[in-house]
DNA sequence: AGCGGGATTTTCT
DNA sequence: GAAAATCCCGCTT
């Protein structure tokens, strides 16, 4: 087993986020395929107030100070899944949150399970996790293994990746550690008139 | 296109 | 007991 591709998880968080961009998530559900590209994401690591490790290891977050290349997901606002990939050495509490992803493959299955149709699929943390059918059943799973893996691709150029604070956080909010790909049309909170002006 | 509010449960204070 | 790494709907412009 080849765990060489997997290297740079072990970087810290805001320098494993932008290098996750391009890579592709394989999910296997239902005896279905489905497969999208990453296209946004942002990191959070144990020095980070607004990272949920920063006060130290809980039941929650015991799985992002586990090995990378897990699978760290959370529930909030009593309705959602979020899921991470963890990065950083073992012990130290860092992770990748996927933000948004496009899809390759299984695009009418996607669907099926979001309820929703084009850019609403995919273009959104808890949207990804629902339609991909990720939940707490697979909180610290192995990405190298199925039902869910990570395909690791080669790093972007610099001009094809974004950056910016992160989304959604009151705390630390202007820290520049949101990632995503340029003019994809994926990436979440791309406002419309953005779109229609660049497009 | 931009806003404000509600849903609903886990987690930590 | 309050806030949360969100999403959706409805109202206003």
């Amino acid at each position: 087993m080849d765990r060489a591709i997997f290297d740079f998880l072990n970087l810290p968080a805001s320098e494993a986020a932008p290098r996750l961009l391009g890579c592709l998530v394989e999910r296997e559900v239902d005896g279905r395929k489905l497969v999208g590209r990453i296209v946004e994401t942002e990191a959070y690591d144990q020095t980070d107030a607004a990272s949920h490790s920063y006060r130290g290891r809980t039941p929650r977050t015991d799985i992002m100070f586990g090995p990378a290349g897990h699978l760290y997901v959370y529930y909030t606002y009593g309705m959602h899944y979020c899921c991470n990939i963890v990065t950083g050495n073992e012990g130290v509490g860092s992770a990748v949150l996927i933000r948004a992803i496009e899809p390759v493959e299984g695009e009418e299955y996607m669907a099926e399970l979001r309820g929703k149709t084009g850019i609403e699929m995919t273009n959104g943390p808890a949207k990804f996790c629902q339609a991909f059918a990720i939940g707490r059943r697979l909180n610290g799973h192995d990405l190298q293994q199925p039902p869910l893996k990570l395909v690791v691709k080669s790093s972007l150029k610099d001009d094809q990746i974004g950056i910016s604070g992160r989304i959604g956080i009151s705390t630390a909010k202007d820290t520049p550690w949101r990632f995503f790909i340029i003019e994809n049309p994926y990436v979440s909170h791309v406002k419309m008139a953005w779109w229609k002006k660049n497009k």
